[in-house]
DNA sequence: GAGCACTGC
C-alpha cells in the first residue's frame, strides 16, 4: 500500500529555505513502486513526473498540517498527482465507512456557517472516533474519520477540468464518472449517489471549476463532503479564487480536520502561507486537538521544463510591435527551426503583426516563405484557432502571435522560441465612475516567467524579451494586481451574500477590494431593490437573484420580464449577454457592418439580438446561415445551451414563460428595469454624440460595436417606469 | 470606429 510515513520510522525532514520562511522538503527518490491498476506505460509516465518523488512528502504534509502550499511550475504533474495521492489516503475509509453513518455525518456537518454547534462537532469526533477503532492499525484514518472522504480539486477552466479528470481516471485504471469525475457549468459528470458506494463506484475525487464549488456551498456552506480540497492554480487569483480561499478560512475553523492543499507559484507563496498562518493564531488551542501544525507547510517542487535562455533588449524599444516582427524575422534567419511564440496584446495589434509578417515573408522569398503566420486570440473561431494546434509542416516554421490566452489557458507544443512584449491588456474598474476599461499595461515578473516557460517544453529555447533586464530586474512588479481590485464587484458582493456572509466589509480578503468598490457594489444591489436597508438580502427579489449565475443586472431584467409578460424575449437576451460576442471577427469591416445591417433595429442592440436569434432558430440552427451572415456558430450553440439553462433556473422561480410577440416596448422596459444604473441622456446640442450618466453626469458615448453607432443618435433609452 | 482571459444548477 501506500508509503506515507508513519510513527516509529525516521521523520521526512523540513528544511528552512534561506530566502527566508519558505520550506522546502528534501526527500529521497521514492522506490519505484508496483502500480495497483495496471497500465504499465502510464505508470512509467507517472513515475517520471517531478512530482512523483515528492509523494512521500506530501502525504506526510497532508496529514500533518492542514494546510499545504505546494510550489510547483508547470510540467510538475502536481494537478494530475496529488489528488491521487490524497486518494490512497483515503481509500481504506472507503471500504469501511459504512452507508448509515454517511448518511448521518451528512446532516451533522450540513449546518450552515453560523449555526454549527458544539454538539454537532462532538457527534462529528465520535463518528471519527469509531472509525479510527476500525483502523487500529492506521492512526492517520482518524484524520478523515468524520467525512465522507472525497478529495476535490479545483481547476480554472472547465475545459481543464475535464482532460484533467479523464487524465486522473485513466490513470486510475476507472470509467471517468464514478471513482473519478468533473463537474462544469454545463455538465456533471460524477455519481455522488450514497446507494453507489456499495458498488464502489461514488466519486472520490472530483474535478470542478471555481463558480461550481462556490455553488456547492450555497447549498452545503461547510463543503462537508470533501475531506480534502485542493486549490490549483491560486496564485492566478481571480475572483472566485479569492473568495474560495476566503471562505476555506473561514471553514477550516469550524472544520480542523478539513485539508487544504494550494498550489501556487513561487512568489505568491510566502503571501499565501501568511494568509492562513492567521486565521490559525486566532483558532489556537482548538487545533492543537488534532494533532496538526497549526502554520501551513510549503513545499516546493521542480518544473520539468526545459532550460530556457534569456535576452533583453539593451534599449528600451519605442514600438514593441515593430520589435515583435523584427525579432522574429531575425530568429527566423538565424535560429535552427523551432516555433515561435509571441506575445502581443489583443487583436489589433495581432492582426496588423500578422500582415506585417506575411507580406515580409512573401516580399523575401526564401527563408521567409517558410514561416507559416497564425493569430491566435479568443475571439477567433473555432476553425482559426485550430490551425494553431495543427501540426507544423515539414520545413516549415510556425509563428503564432497571441493575447496572453497562451499564457496560461491554451498550451502550444513545438514552441522553442518566445518573444514577450511585456505587455498585456488587463481590465481596470473605477468605482467612482462605475466604468470597466481595458488597458494596455505592463506585465508582472510573475507573468514574464510564465511566458518564458513557454519555450522550454520540448527541449531548451530561447526568450526574448523586448524590454530591458534592468526595467525587469527594477521595475517590473512582482505579481499582478489581483482580479478582486480591478473588477465591478456587484456578482462578488451577491454570492457571499447569499452565503451568509452579512459583513462584506470585514471578509478576510486575501487581498481586500477597495471600500470604494464594496460601497459601489452595495449601492447597486440596493438600488435594485436585491439588498435592503441593513444590506441584507431581500425575499424573495434578493434570493432569486442570488439564485441566477448571472450579472445582478441581467438577473433583475429576468425577473422584471415576468411581470411584463416578455420572459421568453429577455431570457433569449440574457443568454446573448452572457456570450463574448455573437459576430464573427473579421478583418474586412464592411461584410460584417452589411450583415449587421440585415438584423439592426431602431430600437437597439437588445432587439436586434432578438432578431438574430430568431433567424438563427428558423435557419433551423444552421451553421451555414451563422457563416453567411458573420454570426459566430460556436457562440450561438453556447447561446442555446445557456438559454436553457436559464429557462429550467426561471420554471423554478416561479418566472412565466410568456412570449410579448411583437411588443418590443415591454422588452425595452425589462432591460430598463436591471440596466437602469446605466442610464444616460444625450446632450443637447452635442454633434460629437456624446451623452451623460444620469447617476453621475460622467460623459460616455455609444460603442462602435453599438447597432445605434451606426444608426443615428437617438436617445434609446426609454424613460424609467 | 472597437472586443485580455476566464467562470456560473
Amino acid at each position: 500500500m501506500s508509503q506515507f510515513w508513519k510513527p516509529g520510522t525516521e521523520r521526512p525532514r523540513i528544511l528552512d529555505d534561506e530566502e527566508g520562511g519558505v520550506l522546502f522538503y528534501s526527500a529521497p527518490p521514492a522506490a519505484s513502486s508496483s502500480s495497483a491498476f495496471g497500465y504499465a506505460s502510464i505508470e512509467k509516465q507517472r513515475q517520471r513526473l517531478p512530482v512523483y518523488k515528492y509523494r512521500t512528502a506530501i502525504l506526510y504534509l497532508v496529514e500533518s498540517h492542514s494546510t499545504s502550499i505546494i510550489v510547483g511550475e508547470t510540467g510538475s504533474g502536481k494537478t494530475t498527482q496529488i489528488p491521487q495521492f490524497a486518494f490512497s489516503l483515503l481509500l481504506p475509509i472507503a471500504n469501511l465507512i459504512l452507508l448509515e453513518e454517511m448518511r448521518i455525518l451528512r446532516t451533522i456537518m450540513s449546518g450552515s456557517l453560523l449555526e454549527f454547534s458544539t454538539s454537532k462537532k462532538q457527534v462529528g469526533q465520535m463518528v471519527g472516533a469509531l472509525l479510527l477503532a476500525l483502523n487500529q492499525d492506521d492512526w492517520l484514518f482518524s484524520l478523515f474519520g468524520s467525512c465522507t472522504g472525497i478529495a476535490v480539486m479545483y481547476s480554472l477552466s472547465s475545459s481543464d477540468a475535464q482532460t484533467v479528470a479523464s487524465r486522473v481516471a485513466e490513470e486510475m485504471g476507472v470509467k471517468l464518472g464514478q471513482e473519478v469525475g468533473y463537474t462544469i457549468r454545463f455538465e456533471d459528470f460524477t455519481n455522488e449517489n450514497l446507494s453507489a458506494l456499495a458498488a464502489q463506484s461514488v466519486t472520490r475525487i472530483k474535478f470542478l471549476t471555481d463558480g461550481v464549488l462556490l455553488r456547492e456551498m450555497m447549498d452545503d456552506p461547510l463543503l462537508s463532503k470533501y475531506s480534502v480540497i485542493m486549490v490549483d492554480e491560486a496564485h492566478e487569483r481571480s475572483i472566485s479564487t479569492d473568495i474560495l480561499l476566503g471562505l476555506l478560512k473561514k471553514i477550516q475553523r469550524r472544520r480542523p480536520e478539513l485539508r487544504l492543499i494550494i498550489s501556487s507559484a513561487t512568489i505568491e507563496a510566502k503571501s499565501m502561507a501568511n494568509f492562513f498562518q492567521n486565521s490559525k493564531r486566532r483558532r489556537g488551542v482548538e487545533s492543537e486537538g488534532h494533532g496538526m501544525k497549526v502554520e501551513p507547510a510549503i513545499l516546493s517542487v521542480e518544473g520539468r521544463g526545459f532550460n530556457v535562455q534569456m535576452f533583453y533588449v539593451e534599449e528600451p524599444v519605442p514600438d514593441y510591435l515593430q520589435a515583435a516582427v523584427s525579432t522574429v524575422l531575425s530568429i527566423n534567419e538565424q535560429e535552427p527551426t523551432g516555433d515561435i511564440l509571441v506575445f502581443l496584446t489583443g487583436q489589433d495589434d495581432i492582426d496588423t503583426a500578422v500582415q506585417l509578417l506575411t507580406e515580409e515573408a512573401q516580399k523575401n522569398g526564401k527563408p521567409f516563405s517558410d514561416l507559416m503566420v497564425l493569430p491566435l486570440y479568443s475571439g477567433l473561431s473555432r476553425g482559426d484557432q485550430d490551425l494553431v494546434f495543427s501540426l507544423t509542416p515539414r520545413g516549415k516554421r510556425k509563428v503564432v502571435i497571441s493575447t496572453n490566452i497562451a499564457e496560461t489557458s491554451l498550451t502550444l507544443e513545438g514552441v522553442v522560441y518566445v518573444v514577450d512584449s511585456g505587455f498585456s491588456k488587463q481590465r481596470f474598474y473605477n468605482p467612482i465612475t462605475d466604468i470597466e476599461n481595458l488597458v494596455v499595461t505592463p506585465i508582472s515578473k510573475a507573468s514574464a516567467r510564465q511566458r518564458a516557460g513557454r519555450a522550454g517544453r520540448v527541449r531548451p529555447g530561447k526568450c526574448y524579451r523586448l524590454y530591458t533586464e534592468e526595467f525587469y530586474l527594477n521595475e517590473m512588479a512582482a505579481d499582478g494586481i489581483p482580479e478582486m481590485q480591478r473588477s465591478n464587484l456587484v456578482s462578488c458582493v451577491i454570492q457571499l451574500k447569499a452565503l451568509g456572509i452579512d459583513n462584506i466589509l470585514g471578509f478576510d480578503w486575501p487581498s481586500s477590494p477597495s471600500p470604494e468598490s464594496m460601497v459601489r457594489a452595495l449601492e447597486v444591489l440596493y438600488s435594485l431593490g436585491v439588498v435592503d436597508d441593513d444590506a441584507k438580502l431581500t425575499s424573495p427579489a434578493g434570493f432569486q437573484v442570488a439564485e441566477i449565475p448571472l450579472d445582478p443586472m441581467i438577473s433583475k431584467m429576468i425577473l422584471a420580464s415576468n411581470e411584463l409578460g416578455c420572459s421568453e424575449e429577455i431570457i433569449t437576451i440574457a443568454a446573448i449577454l452572457s456570450v463574448q460576442s455573437i459576430w464573427v471577427s473579421v478583418r474586412g469591416r464592411k461584410e460584417l457592418d452589411e450583415a449587421k445591417l440585415r438584423f439592426a433595429a431602431a430600437e437597439g442592440d437588445h432587439v436586434t439580438f432578438l432578431n438574430i436569434y430568431r433567424g438563427f432558430i428558423q435557419s433551423d440552427k444552421s451553421p451555414k446561415w451563422c457563416h453567411k451572415n458573420f454570426i459566430n456558430y460556436q457562440a450561438m450553440k453556447k447561446v442555446i445551451e445557456v438559454r436553457e439553462q436559464l429557462r429550467r433556473i426561471a420554471q423554478r422561480l416561479g418566472i412565466a414563460l410568456k412570449s410579448s410577440g411583437s411588443d418590443t416596448q415591454v422588452v425595452r422596459k425589462a432591460v430598463t428595469a436591471g440596466f437602469f444604473a446605466n442610464a444616460c441622456r444625450l446632450e443637447a446640442y452635442s454633434h460629437s454624440g456624446m451623452y451623460k450618466t444620469v447617476r453621475s453626469s460622467q460623459e460616455v458615448y455609444i460603442h462602435p460595436s453599438s447597432v445605434l453607432f451606426r444608426f443615428g443618435r437617438c436617445n434609446v433609452v426609454p424613460s424609467e417606469t
